[in-house]
DNA sequence: CGCAGAAACGCACGGTCGTGCTTTTATGGG
DNA sequence: CCCATAAAAGCACGACCGTGCGTTTCTGCG
């Protein structure tokens, strides 16, 4: 009776465990009868409802991107555009990297999927994941770009170097706080922001 | 009748492999079968070398970390301290964490195994990971300090601070080029090192 | 050369994995 | 309430994993 079947329902749940899971153990780590146990259904029942381990990869990886979009970059929509709104961004962002997002026990998802597939052979897992990091990317400038039209940043800045920069800073971030469990993570890397900020103002 | 025995020499060849396949697939990703076919022998006799999978994995990462530090952080000694020894040590970094080194063909395996371990409980192999790179982020402050000292870098610098940037610079390096496969992965981290050399230097 | 010890091998074990097949149970529109 | 259909379960398979044991081959000193 209800407007989402029971299919679709179950789905999603496992869609989300199945992405916590990634978080912690990678999408090649994740075993089906580890998620099936999760989820308290036998392995065949849950095999069903994605018919390859590896399509259960890609709609894992597919959710995230969702979810990431929804907490980190929508919501900066509502914010006022430009050196704002990027700061906005780095905020969330750190959140869903670090240990504030509860959907995400063992950090970003992406950070252990791209070490997982760096040096794999090219193959759909890989080349969804390599246009939805080009794409946050492209995305990061644009609103850098937003900056510079704003008059917050300077004219001549190099948006993209500046996207970059703020991935690898993430990264950095990632490293600390997870591997090394340093507590200055947080501190450390947004100080590193800040002296990119201020490089990227007009020379006053 | 060698000064060395044979079983020393196998070993040392087996460590060679299995450091070139950590990079690819990392420390867990090894197995003791590709391994030992890589190396035309058995499954047990290799085994024999090494009486698990976990001392497999130390030795190898203790063999890495003897080798980067004597492929990036000796050498660097011949070169005068301050500014242009952490300008050295950068590129020779590069070289290792890049498609140069061909001891390395899938990337830095300190890296990778970041990605594996940092999520897993205590155990000793993350444990002399963890050592290795605190030492190592130690020593990287340690070179920022000797340009302090010598007058190329302000005396107010955070040479921890430094260290870590620079350390965020290098994943964010290994991101760009082993999964984005970008071509302008090492221009932008080299200027983003610029940048903060710039940030560095003493406000003239 | 001879022979003790090292090195490598062959083989098998218990375990886990992804994946199909058949069967049972639950769902929900008519 | 019925019954077609969806959802979940049970079970087995082949493959691969790390590891141990007994045996065979090689190495290199006396």
């Amino acid at each position: 009776m209800g407007v989402v079947s029971k299919g679709e329902q179950t789905r999603e749940l496992a869609l989300r465990e199945a992405l916590a899971q990634s978080s912690n153990v990678g999408l090649q780590g994740i075993t089906i009868g580890a998620l099936a146990d999760s989820l308290g259904m036998s392995k065949s029942g849950l095999f069903a409802h994605f018919r390859s381990k590896e399509q259960l990869q890609l709609d894992v990886l597919d959710f995230a991107g969702r979810m990431f979009v929804a907490r980190v970059f929508t919501p900066a929509l509502d914010v006022s555009s430009g050196e704002p709104r990027l700061t906005f961004i780095v905020d969330r962002w750190l959140g869903w990297a670090g240990f504030a997002d509860y959907a995400l026990p063992g950090g970003c998802v992406f950070v252990t999927a791209a070490r997982e597939f760096d040096d794999e052979p090219d193959g759909p897992v890989r080349d969804l994941l390599v246009t939805q990091q080009q794409e946050w990317l492209d995305t990061l400038a644009q609103v850098v770009r937003g900056g510079v039209r704003e008059g917050h940043f300077r004219e001549d800045a190099d948006v993209d170097q500046v996207a970059y920069d703020i991935l690898a800073l993430m990264l950095g971030y990632h490293f600390a706080v997870r591997l090394l469990r340093d507590e200055r993570a947080d501190s450390r890397t947004r100080r590193a922001f800040e002296r990119l900020l201020d490089d990227l103002r007009p020379t006053s």
